[in-house]
DNA sequence: TCACTGCGGTGAACGGTGTTAATGAGAAGC
DNA sequence: GCTTCTCATTAACACCGTTCACCGCAGTGA
């Protein structure tokens, strides 16, 4: 695939890579506000016009950025997985969860930049599904929705009957698990979204340091939270896994 | 009061609440980045350099500013508690999460101030527990807090032993409930930052438009998640409160 | 009444930002 | 060899936070 590219196109893909990395560094070091495409070009020894060779705007090149941190926060999460194959479904989510926490605390302007109040101009973008950022978020989704499929599959949790569902939710629940790959009850679409909500909250909660006021770690409540999320998914009696 | 103040003093009051409440209409018409110290000068028909008069610099004008949200959103979610006093402490919470979903809602680029990732250079604030930011924080935090205390203590729900809690975490819950007006179970303390994460997730995951990928309204699952709460504090069997 | 003090305001300026326009050097293609 | 297109530059516009020098004017004491 790289050999069909003409020589101009791979150092033209050269450039956007490192413009992209040297963004992200920036990031780490300056703070979200930091990432200007001026400091982008200084640090690359260019100009900040030339950056729009690359990209239509500050905000398309974010984008970007966001699409590949999915993807890399993705990777890490598989990974994790992988590594706990042998502890099952529940193990891998186990596993997954805990490198979401350990990456995000990791890369925090990251984090934010991805799960954080969406930075200006960046909120209506959502329907186009084809910007990176949008297909790095569902690549992301689809992680976790893949695991708990799994463990529901293998060993049914106790889950909502269609009925106990509010008919908001259940049509809402019904257009969403229709793009599933694999068909799942909608109450186990429901409480996939409650461990989801959950795991967000804490971790959010912990990044951006609104659980200070009360832990100055807060980990120890992340393995409450994790048992919790074991309880709700019904393999609170294997838990917690031995070997780590 | 008011009344010891000079006539110097009171002008200049009045003009430092024109700010705020400008630099707010601000907020909410362009977003956090709109919010400068310039556009909020022309808006009052001033220049830039007079707010100086006011507030140090850009970043203590935000912080005041959130000091107000902290506290408009406590009077809101006080009142709502009041409403629902006659349903005890456990409506006047559902009431309270209620308000603070509305809220949330409703002031969308406020909710992002207080509790989505902090602005640059104000991550390290938390120190200064004299700042009106920390100060409406506290504020706030007591509002659940006491909310939760109370239910508990009129009808325990159920919590984990102290010898159950990591010591870490139990250290930690210790010289944090040390602060507490009223004496509470170390576990207690414990379920209380639970149910503040999963009330915290639900909202910032909606706010954020985190949930869009698969719910186009997020108001039933909110539900389902109140519902949730009730039945960790031990009152799901008086719910859903029938007026409402 | 007078001068004085200090608060609240202005305009200019510095260095920073995203973005656009005009321009030029150099490689690619015919 | 000539054209065309890519990549980069410089200059400029409009905005930003912040600092500085300046100034009018209300309030105060002699």
């Amino acid at each position: 695939m790289a050999a069909t590219l003409s020589r101009r196109d791979r150092v033209r893909a050269a450039t956007v890579a490192e413009i992209k990395q040297t963004a992200r560094s920036i990031l780490v070091t300056e703070g979200p506000d930091g990432l200007s495409l001026r400091a982008i070009a200084r640090e690359m020894g260019m100009t900040a016009p030339a950056l729009y060779r690359y990209f239509p705007s500050r905000e398309d090149l974010v984008v970007a950025l966001i699409g590949d941190l999915y993807d890399e926060v993705s990777d890490a999460l598989e990974a994790a997985g992988e590594r706990a194959a042998k502890d099952g479904a529940p193990g891998q989510l186990d596993a997954a969860s805990r490198e979401f926490r350990g990456w995000a605390l990791a890369n925090r302007r990251e984090f934010e930049l991805l799960f954080g109040s969406p930075m200006p101009g960046l909120e209506s973008r959502d329907a186009d599904t084809d910007d990176p950022a949008s297909q790095g978020a569902d690549r992301f989704g689809q992680i976790f929705g893949a695991l708990i499929a799994r463990i529901y599959l293998d060993d049914p949790f106790p889950i909502p009957a269609d009925e106990d569902i509010a008919p908001e939710l259940r049509a809402a629940l019904e257009s969403w698990s229709a793009e599933f790959p694999v068909e799942l009850p909608l109450g186990a679409a429901q409480v996939f979204l409650s461990c989801w909500i959950q795991l967000y909250g804490m971790v959010a909660m912990e990044v951006f340091g609104h659980l200070r006021f009360a832990l100055p770690d807060a980990e120890p409540l992340f393995e409450v939270e994790l048992r919790d999320l074991a309880t709700k998914l019904g393999f609170a009696d294997r838990y917690p896994f031995p070997d780590r």
